[in-house]
DNA sequence: CTTGACCATGTACCACAGTACGGACGTTAG
DNA sequence: CTAACGTCCGTACTGTGGTACATGGTCAAG
């Protein structure tokens, strides 16, 4: 209970005993006391919470290195001097978060592709799944010769942007884009329309395009 | 085209040549033919998408091991328990993506709370917010940051930059350069400065990443 | 025929996140 | 009391996904 050693710990944690030590060494938990001569260490309940916030996060994919930062941010709760640097801190973490969020979203967009795809039984030549990791959807080279045909319109919903002048450069850097004829763009609605014909640029390559320039985008289902 | 030597292999799949070697000692890829005295390795078409494959696997979150295991699966044929196989491997990677999306939007709420909560100045009570991932320890640890040495500072004229955003943004595209160790950014003086470590990147590269996210930027010359 | 870009092999190394081990000592259940 | 287990510390090692040399051979343009 209240004399949790450092194998009580680990077990409740669900981590090894070497891995706290490890925690210690890399100043993510700080040395527990030591109050009897044996030299044990003897676990707080915070810090077992600690090691519970540690596990989580890196579940969610932070490195040990932004777990830290974050165990700062909130340590620095408390702390007077640290202030003014919290808020700005905590906006940077959250645009981290924002872009695993983005990325997740978009390996999720792939992964369910391929299972919708895929037929879930026979042979394998019937599973598209293997065509369609083979497809090179780089952008690198696109079709040369352009069709004039369905343009369409496009909306992106997009994060980061606080000002006109992050419109502005969104609009820029969407304009750039192969195939695009035009675009609004507002940092009130957080939201782009996008004028393009969809046989040269994919809604998701133009959502990359405005990743690319620092903000966060994902393409909202247009009615068809 | 038909005599793919592995520096154009790597650049048409968008990896470096030393990983397209690696792949091979990890029997991902077989070793190609080497129809000439030099040795030199002759890549397939084949092979080609088989390399495609595996990037685009990896992008899904698929570890080499798992891709390898996929591969393998296509390698064996027709058989009859393929398809199903494989549509569960990535359905389950899909359900792992899930999860993690959701607990992200969990700690991202919590944090947007938290920047919304934060004034910017004054007394910060905010430590409720890591709730939803457990927590609250009291005393805080001032993990010192290290110094780094054989660094320089480099200044960066920037335009464009209209708010805090657009710092976020710039802080960003600096800090994911090469070498950079640190920067700070002010949309007011409308300058960056960044720790770099001028081996391996130049000045002009960071400006040239700052104008890739759509400011302009030039070098301040250093007052060393 | 030289020069520079490319390729070959092998080994070493990087960051990350632990894990294992050896030898000594502490704690506790039977 | 003793055996079995827990803990201490430091160092060394693992696996993942590559990168970076060092050293030397090959190819094609000028």
């Amino acid at each position: 209970m209240t004399d949790m050693t450092i194998g009580k710990v680990a077990e409740e944690v669900g981590v090894g005993v070497e891995t706290i030590r490890f925690y210690e060494r890399r100043q993510l938990i700080e040395q527990p006391p030591r109050p009897r001569e044996s030299g044990y260490r003897i676990y707080s309940g915070a810090t077992v919470r600690r090691l519970h916030f540690i596990r989580r996060a890196q579940e969610l994919g932070f490195s040990l290195r932004e777990i830290a930062e974050l165990l700062a941010l909130r340590d620095a709760g408390s702390d007077q001097a640290g202030a003014r640097d919290v808020r700005q801190r905590a906006m940077s973490k959250l645009h981290d978060v924002d872009q695993k969020i983005d990325q997740l979203q978009r390996i999720r967009q792939g992964l369910a592709a391929l299972v919708d795809r895929c037929p879930g039984q026979g042979p394998l030549q019937c599973c598209s799944i293997f065509d369609a990791l083979e497809q090179n959807s780089g952008p690198a080279s696109g079709p040369a010769m352009s069709e004039e045909i369905g343009m369409q319109t496009i909306r992106l919903s997009i994060g980061g942007m606080h000002c006109n002048g992050c419109e502005e450069i969104v609009r820029h850097v969407l304009e750039q884009q192969t195939g695009v004829k035009g675009c609004s763009v507002s940092h009130e609605s957080g939201e782009a329309r996008v004028a393009v014909d969809e046989s040269r640029i994919s809604d998701e390559q133009l959502a990359e395009a405005v990743r690319g320039a620092g903000y966060s985008a994902n393409v909202m289902k247009t009615t068809e």
